[in-house]
DNA sequence: CCTCATTCCTGCGGGC
DNA sequence: TGCCCGCAGGAATGAG
């Protein structure tokens, strides 16, 4: 599933095959791909028409594409979406939902999304930073992030551990896979609650985050060619790297006692039952 | 304001 | 064989 590594990983595809590039025709092949964008695909497609891509940034999973009008193309890719970018003669994919065709009949831009959860719009003079994701926090690659914030506003929180680093509003990027590997790393099971952990506990576990982000980055930047920007999160370039994420069963990499798997806001939670112990009082899932 | 459950969606794999 | 069900899960939304 795609977050922050992989979305960071499209970014620095898109930005290598998109930017100086101009827009001729959008085709919007399912409304549901543009359905945050309040005026409908038709809108969608004409605001398009005629831009040319200036950039390329991300802020947590988000993306966006400014354009020469201040306007910006907000992107997020769901659990299932790709952008990608093909050759004009390539059969369409099976999920294909828009399509960008530029002036330079290179190669076009592709929203690919099976499960649609993802989708496109246009942000009406975002190009500096879209409205529409303004609430989403800096995510803890950003020069610009306060570790001294997010430390402090971790410890106000009355939640969990794991649930605070999913909340896009406090840190963004973080996602199951990675918040369960941080968590690993931290040593800490993601139930104990938010408020009782020390300032420098916190500011460990951030630590975690950081280095799990950026190792995956590392990674996913090895793995992309030429005209395909890279987002299959399930393919799993870093899945050799995980140390408890979909590991249920097997040994951990520290300590050698079997992953356990926990339910988890309708999803799973994976863990060391002997390096990560259940806070006490906790109720099990 | 804060926290949390619900909902959207589709392909795959396990069980019967 | 074929059907059903659970599972994967980011984030907007509304309830409390």
């Amino acid at each position: 599933m795609p977050e922050l590594p992989e979305v960071e990983t499209v970014r620095q595809g898109l930005a290598q095959w998109v930017v100086g590039r101009r827009i001729t025709t959008v085709e919007v092949r399912h409304p549901r791909a543009v359905r945050r964008h309040a005026p409908g695909g038709a809108h969608f497609a004409d605001v398009l028409a005629g831009r040319t891509v200036t950039g390329v940034r991300r802020r947590g999973k988000y993306l966006w594409l400014p354009l020469d009008s201040g306007d910006a193309v907000i992107g997020h890719l769901g659990m299932s979406g790709q952008l990608l970018l093909q050759p004009a003669d390539a059969a369409d994919e099976l999920h294909l939902r828009v399509r960008f065709r530029f002036a330079d009949d290179g190669p076009e831009l592709r929203f690919v999304d099976q499960r649609t959860f993802g989708g496109l719009s246009v942000s009406a003079g975002g190009a500096e930073l879209p409205a529409e994701i303004a609430h989403i926090a800096r995510d803890p690659m950003d020069p610009e992030f306060s570790d001294d914030g997010f430390v402090a506003a971790l410890r106000r929180r009355r939640t969990e551990i794991k649930r605070a680093l999913l909340d896009q509003t406090l840190i963004s990027g973080v996602g199951n896979i990675y918040a369960d590997e941080a968590l690993w790393r931290a040593r800490l099971h993601g139930a104990r609650p938010t408020d009782a952990l020390t300032g420098p506990a916190a500011l460990r576990l951030l630590g975690h985050v950081r280095d799990v982000l950026g190792e995956a980055i590392k990674q996913g930047g090895t793995s992309f060619d030429e005209l395909y920007v890279n987002v299959n999160g399930e393919s799993g370039y870093f899945d050799r790297s995980l140390n408890a994420y979909g590991r249920e069963g097997e040994p951990c990499p520290r300590c050698g006692a079997p992953i356990r798997r926990e339910a988890f806001m309708n999803r799973s939670s994976y863990s060391c039952p002997r390096c990560q112990p259940r806070p006490r009082g906790s109720l099990r899932g």
